[in-house]
DNA sequence: AGATTAATTGTGGTCAGACCACTTTATTAT
DNA sequence: ATAATAAAGTGGTCTGACCACAATTAATCT
């Protein structure tokens, strides 16, 4: 098989190229995380590029956390949850405050967003592990959310929701401690279907303004 | 000015090492947006490392966005309040399931988040282009929306609504085609600050069901 | 002197080749 | 067959060489 980088142009860098060939090759060999890469040396040959761009392109993939290199093995794809690469971006970026609000609304939107969906979608026996979080005497925060962002059954907006979480923890803002109830009020709204009390009792847990 | 990276250790690779001494260069030099860093060989002196490893550091830095390089003058400091991240990452991720449906409703979510927000915090001022946009017979609804999200005051809110637009006219999903008076509508419960009747006149804009 | 033009310098972009450290595989000796 | 050894493959790093482009400086021409 040939790949081959745009040839004459000499604009657009070379080790960008290689990225949206790295993206094409491992979408056209369905390679899944844990898979294999070509070796470095290979993607030079195979388009016509110097290693040195090859491994500019792949170290970048690295610092995303996209792909996992181990010296005398390879590179391989990783199963990405980029809590390493929002850390770094996290300790580059959260210096303004203003980004910072912003991360923390919009992830309450979304949660919400997910509250409206989930309501709108679960099924009874969809929500067991829901209800079972909610069992014990703390309530994990986090889980609890994710579980929702699951039920809304949208996976784009999941998405999403994982990074704005992660975005979040790196922020350092954790929740505040929060009482078990207002969990089990969710919760009951949740099992009426009521949206709006539901939403109602989310404002009570992030300590927002109804409006 | 003497940094220097990790001497004899030999885990933990260069680059690596090199992303770290460049956070900390920029932060002690109190460097901003726009400002400009070392130059490759001037980097790869001080901390005493080989160029191609510097380039690798900041390739890696420029793929996530918080970075720029210009040939013949740079490397800078960018604007990264915008989170390049999520793009990055959803072109990467999203191939395999940008279930049409996800896309479009996700978009109206946020757009309806958006919504709310921006009657939240607009002013008298920075609603004008708002009207000038359903001042000629026909809207654009993209520019609307647009113009909503920026409304909103959250910039990262602001980046998921464009790349969601991107999925949505990539996916060739047009709106329907729709009565100006349905924009006109929005607008008018957007100057009663009510929100509720700018969701309700949202879902009527969308034909979507209400519940 | 002032403006224009040309040469020089600085900077990123790329490639090629050379080692090193480590892992996997093949070969050989027992 | 098993174990020890050698070879090959792979990432990690450095050096040096060009190229393309931008900014600066020097030279030249009014």
């Amino acid at each position: 098989m040939i790949y081959e980088v745009q040839s004459p142009k000499v604009e657009s860098k070379v080790y960008l190229e290689i990225v949206k060939q790295l993206r094409m090759i491992i979408s056209k060999e369905k390679l899944k995380p844990g898979d294999k890469l070509p070796s470095e040396r290979e993607l030079s040959e195979r388009l016509n590029v110097g290693r040195s761009s090859v491994r500019e392109a792949l170290r970048a993939l690295e610092l995303l956390g996209l792909i996992e290199t181990r010296r005398g093995e390879g590179t391989f794809i990783r199963d990405f949850r980029g809590n390493h690469l929002v850390q770094l971006l996290s300790t580059f970026i959260l210096e303004d405050e203003k980004a910072k609000n912003d991360v923390m609304e919009t992830k309450y939107y979304i949660e919400m967003d997910c509250l409206r969906l989930a309501i709108d979608n679960y099924s009874d026996s969809s929500i067991i592990p829901l209800k079972e979080l909610v069992q014990g005497n703390t309530v994990d925060d986090e889980q609890f959310f994710h579980t929702i962002a699951q039920l809304a059954d949208n996976h784009l907006l999941l998405r999403i929701w994982l990074i704005l979480n992660d975005y979040f923890n790196a922020l350092e803002i954790k929740p505040s401690e929060t009482n078990r109830t207002l969990y089990l009020d969710i919760m009951a709204s949740f099992e009426n279907k009521d949206k709006k009390s539901a939403l109602f009792n989310y404002f009570n847990l992030r300590n927002l303004s109804n409006s």
